[in-house]
DNA sequence: TTATGGATTAGCT
DNA sequence: GCTAATCCATAAA
């Protein structure tokens, strides 16, 4: 599939369609420049910069063809207090990101299998993080599908690339080797995370996924509707 | 040194 | 809906 074969996706409203999108990156012009977020905007509560994070922009631009994907699925985790976070366990050497400035990049690897990339918050010596659960592919899906291994025959394709904190980690080829620590607010980082003025809609709030100590807290947050959230859609019934 | 279980995914019923 | 795959950090011994 190529670029100009994503438009007329049935993307929500909330969202662009790939081949529309303008960005600066180092090989498309200047249109809509996506600047990156300060790192005041990771030294906040959890919760505060999960919210915020909905609608901005993840980029992995030190190869060739520049990666850019809009955030659509996240969950907060609070620090010590939280049990169902890595950082209940302490500063270990496994951990010690969290408890480090804010903005970084805090990968671990999980079921033998997959990467998780969260992002640091709070001041230095205070854990927190943000996990990113899904993103919406907005430049380089051919090289996400490359790096997933998934064959694109068409549009219902699109979310097996990214719909999922260990499918997005490997659509944007991050490792823990590779990424841990990583500051996500400098641009000549190679990975990092910014914002182009595109404003999320309909926030909703569930509790979170995957985890059993905690399992009821409204920690989780995505875009209503977008067709890129991993797992349950809407908040459970009753 | 060994045991345990996990912030998941893909494939099958 | 169910579960195997697969490895590492942590806890227990």
């Amino acid at each position: 599939m190529r670029l100009a074969r994503v438009e007329g996706l049935p993307y929500p409203d909330s969202c662009i369609p790939a081949s529309d999108f303008p960005v600066t990156l180092s090989t498309s012009p200047p249109v809509r420049p996506i600047r990156p977020l300060e790192r005041a905007f990771f030294d906040r509560s959890p919760r505060r910069v999960a919210r915020e994070l909905l609608g901005k922009v993840l980029v992995r631009d030190g190869g060739r063809l520049p990666l850019a994907a809009r955030i659509v699925e996240v969950e907060a985790y609070l620090g010590e207090a939280d049990p169902a976070a890595h950082a209940a366990a302490g500063n270990t050497a496994r951990t010690s990101v969290l408890f480090g400035p804010p903005g970084r990049a805090y990968v671990y690897f999980i079921y033998g299998n997959h990467y998780c990339l969260n992002v640091s918050c709070e001041r230095e010596g205070k854990a927190g993080s943000v996990l990113f659960r899904a993103v919406e592919p907005l430049l380089g899906i051919e090289k996400m599908a490359r790096a997933r291994g998934i064959p694109l025959q068409g549009p219902r394709d699109l979310p097996k690339l990214t719909s999922g904190p260990g499918r997005l980690a490997e659509a944007f080829g991050i490792t823990r080797t590779r990424d841990n620590s990583r500051d996500l607010t400098s641009p000549n980082s190679g990975l990092w995370i910014g914002e182009d003025g595109w404003r999320a809609g309909n926030i909703q709030i569930t509790p979170r996924i995957g985890i059993s100590k905690a399992a009821n807290e409204p920690l989780r947050y995505m875009l209503a509707g977008n067709a890129f959230v991993s797992g349950r859609k809407t908040p459970a019934r009753d």
